[in-house]
DNA sequence: TCCGATTTGTTCGTATGTATG
DNA sequence: GCATACATACGAACAAATCGG
C-alpha cells in the first residue's frame, strides 16, 4: 500500500476528512501536487482519478478538481448515470399522447438516452407515485405534463426535490404556476379565441363553450373565448358557458347539452369544445337529438387529434404539434442536462420557455349562420 | 464519445452483453486488445479501468482481466430492486401498440411496478440497442414482441444472455423459435384460415392474399390462407399470394394490387389482407381505381384497429385483445418474477404459454359474390 | 521448486487537445 | 489572446503476480 499514488490518495484524503477542502472547494491542481509529492502528473492523475470514482472529488476541465459535497448528494449520483428520462402524461396511450410520446422518444433514442413513461390518469396520487420512483431511482430529466395544473398541487414539494437533487425538468401543455418551470405550451387564451372568433365571423351570435377547468389549459380556451365575445361585441348569456372537470368529462357535459337542445327556444348554434375528444362525445348527443352538422349545429374541437379525422363530419378544430412537441421537448431536455452536468450550473438559467401559437384548421363542421 | 478509449470500452462492452464474455471468463489481454484496436497500452488500460469500476470487469494481477458474474451480485440486485419491466414493441405509438401498452402498464402500475418502452421500428439494431440498455440497467422482467421473428435473428447472444443474468421475458404476437420462450400469441394460422374460409362462404374463389412474410404472424396467416383453400377444394393461382417484408409494406403491395385490378380477364373479388393497415392501403387503391367495397371487391382485414372502424366501409376483420394481451402479458411476468425471485427457479419452468384463438368481426366491406 | 513467458501494476516522460477565467 | 487546468494519447521501463512445464 506503499504505492506513490496511495500516498499522494491518502493525503489528500485526509485534507478532505479534515476539512481542509471543503464541499465544491478547489483542491491543489495537478501541477502543484507533482511538485509537492514529487512525482509525475500521471501518478497524480491517478491518485485523484480513485477519488473521483469513489465519489470525493470531481474534476472540471479548465477550472480544476474540486471537493464533492456529500451532504445531499448520497449514492445516487454514481450508481447508474446511464441516460434516462421519464415522461409523466396524463394518459400514455390515448388521444394525442402517443404522438407526443413517439416524438419525443424518437429523438432521445438518437441520442442514446432511454425512456420511461408514466401516467397519472389526472390522479394527483399517481402523480406522486411517479415523482416518488423518479426521485428514488436516478434520472437525468423529467419530461411532465401536469395533472390539474389550475389547481393547489400537493406534491410541489416533491417538484422542489427535483430541483433540490439537480434533476432537470421541464413541463409541456400546462405547467404548475407556483414552479415557474421551462415550458412548452400553447397560446391557449389564442386558441380559445381563435376557435370563437371563426364561428363570430360565420355569423354566429349563440355559442356555447364547454371547457374543462380543473387543467389551465381549459382556464385559458375560456379567457379567449370570452376575449372574443367581447371583441367582437357580442352580449352572452353566462349560462352558455359550461365548466367541469376531469372525472365529469364523460357526463355533465352530455347532460347539459341534452337539456340545451331539448328546450325549443334558446337553442344554441355553435359549439365551442376543450378539446377534440369532448367535440366527439358532443357529436353523439346532436346525432340522437337528430340534428346535423353543420347545417343545424356548428362544433369546433381542439388538439387536432386523429379522432377529428374519424367521424363522418371532419371536424375544424384547432391543431396541436404532437410528435414536434415531443421532439422540441425532447431537445430542450437534452439541452439543459449538457449544460447542467458540464457546469453544475442551475437548470432554471438555461435557455426559454417556448409557446407555440395556435392554428386554425378548418374542415366539415363549421359553416355559415344564416 | 469517439474517444479512442471510448471505443475500446464499447467494443469490451458488446462482448461481455452478447455473452462472448461468460460470467468469470478470461477476456482479452491487454497487449492483445492494443494490436486489435492499434493503440497503446495506456489507452487500453483506461477503457477497461471504466469498466472495472463500473462493476463489469475484475482484474487479477499476473493472471488477466475477468468478467463480472452479475446473476448473483449481491450489490446490483439490491441497489435497483425497483420494480422496473420492460416492454419492448416495434412501434410504441401507431396502430394496436398503445393499447397493448396501455394494457400492460395499467395493470404493472397497480402492482407498483413502473413501466420502460422501447421502440426496434422492425429493425435488429434498434432492437439490440433496447437489449443493451435492459441489460446493463437492472430490469426486473421484459415483455417483448420479436422485430422481423421469421428471420434469423441476429440478437440472439442478448436473449441469451437475459437468461444467464437470470432476467425473465416473456414475448407477445410472436417469438423467436430458437429461443422457444414463454409466450402470448394468437392462433395465426386459424386466424389466416378464418379470414379466407370466411370470403369463401361467401361464394368467393378468385381471392388475392397479401402477406409480411419478415414476422411469423403472417407465415402461419398465410399457411392458413392455403389451408382454407386446400380444404374447400379451391384451387388457386400461385400468383394470388402476395408476399412483402415490412420496408416494402407501403409500396409492393399497392403495386401489385394495382396492376391486378388493371387487367381486365382475372381480377379478384376478394382480398385477404396481412393486417387492418394494409387493407386501409389496399382500400385507396381500389377507390382509385372506381371499385366500390363491397360491392366489387371483399376485403378482410386483420387485428380490429381503430383503423377498422375509421374508414367509410367499416371492415370484417380479426379481432386482437390488445390491451388485453398487455395485461395477461404483464399478469405472466408478474407471475414469473415471483417463482423466480422466491425460489431460486429458472424462469422457463414457470407457467406455461398462451395462444388466443381468433374470432371474426364481420362488417361492411364483405358480401356473398354473385 | 525453480524458470521463463505472460499478464497486470506502478511510474516516469512527452505531446497535443480543449475548456475556463 | 493568454495562461492555467484538465483530457486524451503515445512511448518506455521495471515490478509483482500467475501459470505451465
Amino acid at each position: 500500500m506503499e504505492t506513490k499514488y496511495n500516498i499522494v490518495k491518502q493525503a489528500i484524503m485526509s485534507k478532505i476528512l479534515d476539512g481542509t477542502f471543503r464541499p465544491h472547494q478547489k483542491i491543489y491542481s495537478e501541477s502543484e501536487l507533482m511538485k509537492q509529492f514529487e512525482v509525475s502528473r500521471h501518478t497524480v492523475r491517478v491518485a485523484i482519478g480513485e477519488l473521483v470514482t469513489q465519489g470525493w472529488l470531481y474534476r472540471e476541465q479548465g477550472a480544476g478538481t474540486f471537493c464533492v459535497d456529500r451532504s445531499i448528494d448520497e449514492v445516487s449520483t454514481n450508481v447508474s448515470n446511464q441516460k434516462n428520462i421519464a415522461i409523466i402524461t396524463t394518459s400514455i396511450s390515448d388521444y394525442i399522447f402517443p404522438s407526443i410520446i413517439r416524438g419525443a422518444e424518437s429523438y432521445l433514442s438518437q441520442y442514446g438516452y432511454h425512456v420511461s413513461l408514466f401516467s397519472t390518469n389526472n390522479n394527483h396520487d399517481s402523480e406522486q407515485r411517479a415523482l416518488k420512483k423518479i426521485l428514488t431511482q436516478r434520472f437525468d430529466g423529467v419530461i411532465i405534463e401536469p395533472t390539474k395544473s389550475a389547481l393547489f398541487n400537493p406534491n410541489i414539494n416533491y417538484y422542489l426535490n427535483l430541483e433540490r437533487q439537480n434533476i432537470p425538468y421541464i413541463m409541456i401543455n400546462a405547467f404548475y404556476d407556483e414552479l415557474d418551470p421551462l415550458s412548452i405550451t400553447m397560446d391557449d387564451e389564442k386558441g380559445g379565441y381563435v376557435q370563437t372568433e371563426h364561428l363570430i365571423e360565420l355569423g354566429h351570435t349563440n355559442i356555447i363553450g364547454f371547457f374543462k377547468t380543473d387543467d389551465i389549459q381549459g382556464n385559458k380556451r375560456m379567457k379567449g373565448f370570452l376575449k372574443a365575445h367581447r371583441e367582437h361585441g357580442i352580449t352572452f348569456d353566462p349560462n352558455n358557458i359550461v365548466t367541469y372537470c376531469s372525472e365529469e368529462k364523460a357526463t355533465k357535459p352530455v347532460e347539459i347539452l341534452r337539456d340545451k337542445l331539448t328546450i325549443d327556444g334558446d337553442v344554441p348554434t355553435a359549439i365551442v369544445c376543450y378539446n377534440d375528444e369532448l367535440a366527439i362525445r358532443l357529436l353523439d348527443v346532436i346525432r340522437e337529438k337528430n340534428l346535423q352538422v353543420p347545417e343545424d349545429i356548428s362544433i369546433v374541437g381542439f388538439d387536432d387529434s386523429f379522432m377529428a379525422n374519424v367521424t363522418e363530419v371532419k371536424l375544424t378544430t384547432i391543431q396541436h404539434p404532437k410528435s414536434k412537441m415531443g421532439e422540441s421537448a425532447a431537445k430542450m431536455i437534452l439541452d439543459i442536462i449538457k449544460v447542467v452536468t458540464s457546469s453544475h450550473k442551475k437548470a432554471r438559467d438555461t435557455g426559454a420557455s417556448s409557446v407555440i401559437d395556435p392554428e386554425l384548421i378548418i374542415r366539415d363542421s363549421t359553416k355559415q349562420y344564416l
